[in-house]
DNA sequence: CGATGGTGGTTGTCGGAACAACCTTCGACT
DNA sequence: AGTCGAAGGTTGTTCCGACAACCACCATCG
């Protein structure tokens, strides 16, 4: 068979996996939205500034964080702003950088919206799997970055873990 | 520790696998529209009608084929039609039902598109992962899937062709 | 110190997706 | 037959993301 096509069973673990990557963005998006008001992008946003030092991270760490484009985190950024979830400030070095840090509103926006969501993720995702499958797609996906991500722009958090 | 919250090793794999989420449909949406001026979505329901009998799918069953809702590929299937790459018909039956059927046209783009298509998803995937993690993964989606698209609505797809 | 390229971030515009409302047709029940 | 609920599709609006252009500031070198 031809070497640039798909087998049979390459094919349909990746029509499944298209199915997922359609359909799992959706689920996540809807549960927040109806629950917290929140894009799930938006909670990502504000999960990571809470987990940081001072609630505040400079915009293109923060994007590197959240897996995206600079352009796109200004516009959610400022959207936040208007909700008085985030805040934008000026650190005291390099005076090109702009930092967002989490209000207490936006905090306590996070902390509601929290459980609900990593309910979601539970029922979707880790209690559908066996523990042994949950491990191998964490190796999975750390090969897959690898490719998508190959200059390692965005955060380490790709970075194993171990010992 | 809390039941309700995530883990160390479960919390990693579940930020992995949301920066695949984040970052893999960029990419095919970007190399797909770089190269062929289609969406994703637009190729994968060319590519739907292609292996279709007549190369004709009914509107509800090229939604489900493609994990969509009816309204989203109804819009698609209307900017197709106006690139004179799908075209609506109906059929003897059910006065209800619109069938999308593949014009030379679109039959032609999708042949156009697939190799690059299919590159793309060998570089970004197939060939991140050893034989055996694709079997995995094959595994993991089914899991997922059964839990978001529960009572199967969308296509036969992804019933397991085993023997 | 002045010019020049590069980086960090913002703004504007345009296309696509979600959601809700609507219209038509089918099927069942009376 | 007539009604009523449900299913199949379409249309309209609103919001979010991608992309490109742009501005401000830094760094280097003449």
């Amino acid at each position: 068979m031809d070497d640039r096509w798909l087998n049979t069973r390459q094919l349909a673990t990746w029509v499944r996996l298209t199915a997922v990557l359609e359909l799992l963005p959706g689920i996540l998006d809807s549960q927040l939205r109806r629950d917290s008001g929140l894009t799930h992008f938006e909670y990502y946003v504000l999960a990571m500034l809470s987990e940081s030092p001072e609630m505040s991270l400079r915009m293109s760490q923060l994007a590197a964080r959240t897996n995206a484009t600079l352009p796109r985190l200004s516009h959610v950024v400022s959207r936040l702003e208007g909700r008085e979830m985030v805040e934008r400030h000026h650190g005291a070095g390099d005076a090109r950088a702009t930092y967002a840090r989490l209000t207490e509103t936006g905090w306590q926006a996070v902390r509601e919206a929290a459980p609900g969501h990593v309910e979601t993720v539970r029922h979707h995702v880790i209690d559908a799997l066996t523990e042994e499958q949950l491990d191998q797609l964490g190796e999975i996906t750390e090969a897959m970055l690898e490719r998508l991500d190959p200059d390692e722009k965005l955060g380490p958090v790709y970075r194993r873990h171990d010992s």
